[in-house]
RNA sequence: GCGCCUGUAGCUCAGGUGGAUAGAGCAACUGCCUUCUAAGCAGUGGGCCAGGGGUUCGAAUCCCUUCAGGCGCACCA
């Protein structure tokens, strides 16, 4: 739909750029949108407005030539009407027959049709959760998870090849404090009443990690150091704490294709040859007895130091030789999702892939705002210091994983988001997903319907020798629109990073599908009838099943 | 003090790469089940887009400023 629009107005373009001698370099890239108000037309484009003051002419009367040249050219076949409005706007009308030979193009090929190629195969890697293995995910992290899945399968629809990442902090002093924590734990329950860490972790988790060891070798480590046994607390609980975070985004249905651990990047020495790079560059100094890199070259506030004067590394400098690695791995583009508090670390790591050659653009940092949790309307206190928090376990235990995801998905990811969990567990119209749910599992149940009473014609597949023209309905007409819209809402999802932008949809096509089907009975005693409206029904299930299916959300058959 | 984000209907939020009369859900009120799932539908009311200035043919959208809220400003991770 948007591309036929493109290629009539690029055509009409070209030859009226001949008699209106354009100036060099004004952009004439055709913006096409769909407009505020169904009445005012399909789809619409701002052409005119923006040729404006380059051709020094009033928009209107550039939109006439333009309507014009297109109607000279025979152009116009597909619309009922083309119309110069408002400050000159030039809005285009569908005749039904495109809308009929659309909707059966969507039918007889829906991926071709609602999938919109935009990443050429094209690398993308995208990192996302990467919570630290010293606790249980919490419903934050969930909504980073839900954000990350949702945009990898959008960007894998959109013809990118994606890598979902999750990178492990396996290397730094929080692993360490796990350690000692449960080491503290595990003394103290065998009755060695040592000193609790000052910073450690005090979730109930720590208590059980610590009782599994007791049950698993006794008390072997009773009295001996953390010098001597760390080691082996270290490992095993944040080994056990991996596990379970993998258990919980297995179960919340997000997959990685790999976990990058940082200490594997220690022991590889990748940390020593990103280093290594960037002193040949002469980004690196050595100041207070501390080592830098020159970020502030690149745009960051100051310098940054990667070696820390007691030796050791800082935590930026294993993230230097990770970017440094997943550009070695010739991703096209880089996204990293984190937790909007770590926004201030942006500058920094954006210096770090510009000084490595990476053009700005093909780095992106995703910012995922706060989720607060609502119980009877008023809102539940985390703290992490306390660990009090919701993990995204009792989440998913309480409203199920398809509820969560989308929910997750129904806001922009740097905004915040009210997370009220009596919604999310009532099974009725206040729940956005049941709603979007419930449209598909209507249609499906029609389908059973149809089958039972041994509806001939349409049968779910094919549309030869069904007369669309059936469809005439006010709001069959609409449904067609709104499904022909999806390929360009698609594509702006996938280009602006925004997965949310499907959920708003399924919901406006789901409350358009729910109005129809009051309004008016799918099967009927007219044979031809009925299997023009299974098809606009086939037609509607397809794209609120691939829309969900780029949510990370199932769409049941019955419900 | 500096930086980033946010401020839109009673509530929760879309719209934000400038475009037409600013939208949705919830809440409130009124109707609709002998017919394909009422987890549904139809209707009614509701707004100085935080305030002020600027750029523009055109601003909720861009720029400046004030106010309010959140979050960052480590040789922590």
């Amino acid at each position: 739909m948007k591309q036929e629009i493109i290629d009539i107005v690029q055509a009409a373009l070209k030859r009226l750029e001949k008699q209106w001698e354009l100036p060099e370099g004004i952009k004439t890239n055709i913006e096409v949108e769909i407009p505020r108000n169904e009445s005012l037309g399909d789809i619409t484009t701002t052409l005119a407005m923006s040729l404006a003051k380059a051709l020094k002419k009033p928009p209107r009367e550039i939109a006439g030539e333009i309507v014009n040249t297109i109607k000279a050219a025979g152009r116009d076949n597909i619309f009922e009407k083309i119309e110069v409005a408002g400050a000159g706007f030039i809005n285009f009308t569908f005749k039904r027959e495109y809308l009929y030979q659309s909707l059966e193009r969507l039918l007889s090929n829906e991926y071709l049709f609602l999938r919109v190629d935009i990443g050429n195969g094209r690398k993308v890697q995208i990192e996302f959760v990467s919570a630290n293995p010293t606790g249980p995910l919490h419903i934050g992290h969930g909504r980073g998870a839900a954000v990350g899945n949702a945009l990898s399968n959008i960007l894998q629809a959109a013809g990118y090849k994606v890598q979902k990442e999750y990178y492990i902090n396996d290397a730094g002093v929080q692993v360490k404090m796990l350690g000692q924590s449960v080491y503290a734990k595990y003394q103290q329950a065998l009755g060695n009443d040592i000193k609790f860490p000052e910073s450690g972790y005090h979730g109930a988790y720590i208590e059980s990690i610590s009782e599994e060891i007791i049950k698993n070798t006794g008390n072997k480590y009773l009295g001996t150091s953390f010098d001597e046994c760390g080691n082996f607390f270290m490992n095993y609980a944040y080994k056990k704490m991996l596990a379970q975070i993998a258990d919980d985004l297995r179960d919340f249905g997000v997959a990685f294709d790999k976990w990058q651990s940082e200490k594997e990047l220690y022991e590889k020495g990748d940390v020593d040859d990103s280093l290594a790079v960037l002193r040949q560059m002469g980004l690196l100094y050595k100041q207070d007895d501390a080592l830098w890199f020159a970020s502030a070259k690149f745009g960051d506030d100051k310098d940054r130091v990667v070696i820390k004067k007691d030796g050791e590394y800082t935590y930026f400098a294993s993230d230097i030789a990770y970017h440094k690695d997943k550009l070695d791995r010739k991703f096209d583009t880089i996204i990293d999702i984190w937790g909007a508090d770590h926004h201030g670390y942006i500058p920094r790591l954006r210096s770090v892939l510009k000084a490595f050659g990476l053009p700005e653009k093909k780095f992106k940092v995703i910012l995922i705002q706060m989720v607060s949790l609502l119980r009877h309307g008023k809102p539940v206190q985390m703290s992490k210091r306390s660990c009090e928090f919701i993990t995204l376990r009792e989440v998913i235990e309480e409203v199920g994983a398809d509820t969560a995801k989308f929910i997750f998905l129904t806001r922009r990811a740097d905004s915040h988001l009210d997370f009220d969990i009596d919604i999310a567990k009532e099974q009725s119209a206040e729940n956005p997903v049941f709603y979007v749910q419930y449209a598909f599992a209507r249609i499906a149940s029609i389908f059973r319907q149809a089958e039972e009473k041994g509806v001939q014609g349409f049968k779910g597949s094919g549309v030869q020798g069904i007369n669309l023209a059936f469809l005439k309905e006010a709001e069959e007409i609409s449904i067609i629109k709104k499904l022909l819209q999806y390929p360009m809402l698609f594509e702006g999802a996938a280009l602006s990073f925004e997965p949310h932008r499907i959920t708003f949809y399924l919901q406006e096509l789901a409350k358009l599908f729910h109005s129809y089907y009051n309004k008016h009975r799918v099967i009927t005693d007219n044979e031809a009838l009925t299997s023009a409206r299974l098809c606009l029904c086939r037609a509607v299930q397809a794209v609120l099943e691939e829309g969900l299916k780029m949510l990370g959300v199932s769409a049941p058959e019955r419900m």
